[in-house]
DNA sequence: GCAATGATGTAAAAGCCGTTCACATGAGCT
DNA sequence: AGCTCATGTGAACGGCTTTTACATCATTGC
């Protein structure tokens, strides 16, 4: 380990954490001005090292980025998974919440959804980022299932379609509505509530509604 | 009018449509390497002038990405209300053919979308820009009136709600997946088809099932 | 006809970025 | 102590954006 800093806080020539550093700069400059304006020389800067520092521990820009992205992906998965607590206490109600949670993440951890959303990644950026993609939808893919499975056998939606669904009508209104420091269009009720009620009225159309 | 060209074809100092050739070439740019990708120097190579001339049509490069964007946005809305057709023959089915044009809009002409919704432009970068973009939603609010008007009036869900959904189902699969070369994410049926038994089942459960 | 004028183009320059390369530094192992 | 590898530096290249001073030309008023 070398933590080594000299007595004003500077480290010297080898910074230590160089990789972590990058990570949460990258954070706070997506935050600030997009993944668009994001810029590696300007993280390097933040951590204190050189322009080429980076290098030694990300390939270029992109995997950085990526490199974002791909815990992003981790963190959304568990909120979702959180919000879904395995169906607790009721199916139903657990499945509004994991749309609830899908635009809280959106919200409170904006930086991390534009990596994972708005950074326009090559699909095939990295294989641990498709992974940690795919882990986010399992948590999606796993409540449809038990929603699904509430419906009588003869009538019971494929639950693929039915999480590929809450994931269109969530990521849509994260998308068009929940982002931008005041929203980009006015609404007359909150994103939140709008989404409850998509997610009411495609359910009660499915013959699962609260009421039922 | 000075449309002169020497004997070769190479316009000579002045270009006579340096505006138009610099849209139609970012056009072209956008959609071979995507917004981001999309280069002002590179534009002006393209239409044969040097890399200062462009700024003598836009202010910046986000300038002319606003122009291409809000030239999108009439080809949309003209896109979608000929969809939509005044709900003809039957507003239900009318409703779910603007779907459609949504998504074969997406695909179609992917560099207008991408300048629409994938440009990251500041929200008020111009105020023809919302204009357009507002007309673009007018088509389905107005959609959204008719088939709301299908439901008897003590059950008649707002139309401002209605038509807001419908932008969600359609931006929200568009966004997932009609867009990249591949669709990034494999599906088991065709955006289509997914977004029109989304519509299908939300329509259903507002009580405008069309088997009513 | 023709000169003044404003619109439209050019070249050059400053400043930023991404990326690479040769080289410097220092941590850990023997 | 000395070797070696990981990590950081500085300089350099090419490309992009934007500004500035200057060039060219179409139009317009006389």
């Amino acid at each position: 380990m070398s933590w080594s800093k000299d007595a004003r806080g500077r480290r010297s020539y080898h910074h230590g954490n160089l990789r972590e550093a990058l990570i949460a700069a990258a954070l706070d400059l997506i935050a600030e001005k997009g993944p668009a304006g994001f810029t590696f020389a300007e993280a390097a800067r933040a951590a204190g090292v050189s322009a080429a520092a980076p290098y030694r521990h990300f390939r270029d820009r992109d995997a950085l980025l990526a490199d974002v992205a791909c815990r992003g992906f981790e963190r959304f998965a568990e909120a979702l998974d959180h919000a879904w607590d395995e169906g607790r206490p009721e199916p139903l109600a657990a499945f509004d919440a994991v749309g609830r949670a899908y635009l809280a993440f959106a919200r409170s951890e904006p930086a991390y959804y534009a990596a994972m959303f708005e950074a326009q990644l090559p699909p095939d950026a990295s294989p641990e980022l498709t992974r940690a993609s795919d882990a986010a939808f399992a948590v999606l893919r796993r409540a449809a299932e038990v929603v699904c499975a509430l419906a009588p056998a003869d009538r019971r939606p494929p639950a693929l379609m039915v999480s590929l669904h809450m994931w269109t009508m969530a990521h849509g209104i994260a998308s068009l509505f929940a982002r931008g420091d005041a929203a980009r269009r006015k609404l007359p009720m909150t994103p939140e509530d709008l989404l409850e009620a998509a997610v009411l009225i495609y359910l009660q159309g499915l013959g699962l509604g609260p009421a039922a």
